[in-house]
DNA sequence: CCCGAAAAGTTGTACCTACAACAATGCTGT
DNA sequence: ACAGCATTGTTGTAGGTACAACTTTTCGGG
């Protein structure tokens, strides 16, 4: 005969199964470390992740971002409009002056290397938070989603 | 006689390796299915996680709060505030009207109960988006951070 | 070519988040 | 008991995020 069901109660599941609160977290931790240690050159890791994409891709229009970045099409749009006005991307604008594509401009570009050391002290710490099977796992569970986008 | 190294530029560097850039990008995909699988019944997985960290914990002071869930204490102080609002969290006041300490109400409670049913349907759209291995990283990777937190 | 529908971008609004500066509370050694 | 210091909580300010509503652009079928 069946063995009777232990019912855990709404708040037990949740804590115990919840990727959205883990992801979260980590989300929140991980930002932290990366935004303070690059503090000193002025740019958050959102910025630089925008510059970096935009200069791997190259000249691309701000739906894919949303749609590769997972972002919101008005979080592209407002994101953008700072790092134009700061001059590390250039936009190609429609008649409307709707942006119709960005691409990373050369202080741009110098600006991703400056923070270059910065990130790769965040890049360390968050690793060894993590350690080299957490990193692993992340990096290929973001590669995954990545590509499927 | 050792073999030339490529040097890949900063931003390939970034693009390729960065922790950040994939945990964001999950987190605001993972956070958008939960946000608008509950948004009928008016909740975010914000204050879900918050709530049923609280119930699970009992009484709890704003401080551990952003200890174990990596929330700036400040972010906390904010997030508490809608949920008194609410009567989802009752709080333990001092003379300076600061929050000592918070626990859920049992209107807060039954709101849990609440959204199982669309928490349920969301984190199983997400474990089809992750694939049962990437699900399964992901949360040993947060139980991970919340144990040493 | 043109019309209508779909896609793309912007703006208003609101929530989540963090840092800095400040205020209140708690703790420790004497 | 209490002076000084560390911890804790709040508020001002600013950036990141999303949804809804709106405008502009693009695209296909007549």
């Amino acid at each position: 005969m069946p063995i009777a069901q232990r019912h855990p109660s709404a708040i037990e599941e949740i804590a115990n199964d919840c990727i959205a609160f883990r992801v979260r977290i980590l989300g929140r931790a991980v930002s932290a470390i990366y935004d303070q240690t690059m503090a000193n050159v002025g740019m958050s890791i959102s910025q630089v992740n925008i510059m970096v994409f935009v200069g791997k891709v190259g000249r691309v229009n701000p739906s894919l971002i949303g749609a590769k970045m997972a972002m919101e099409k008005s979080t592209v749009s407002r994101n953008l409009k700072g790092l134009i006005d700061d001059g590390l991307l250039e936009a190609e604008l429609s008649d409307g002056d709707r942006i119709k594509s960005v691409g990373l401009t050369e202080e741009g570009r110098r600006r991703v290397e400056t923070v270059l050391p910065d990130w790769r002290r965040a890049q360390s710490l968050v690793k060894k938070m993590l350690g080299p099977t957490g990193a692993g796992a992340m990096v290929d569970l973001g590669n995954q989603l990545l590509h499927k986008a």
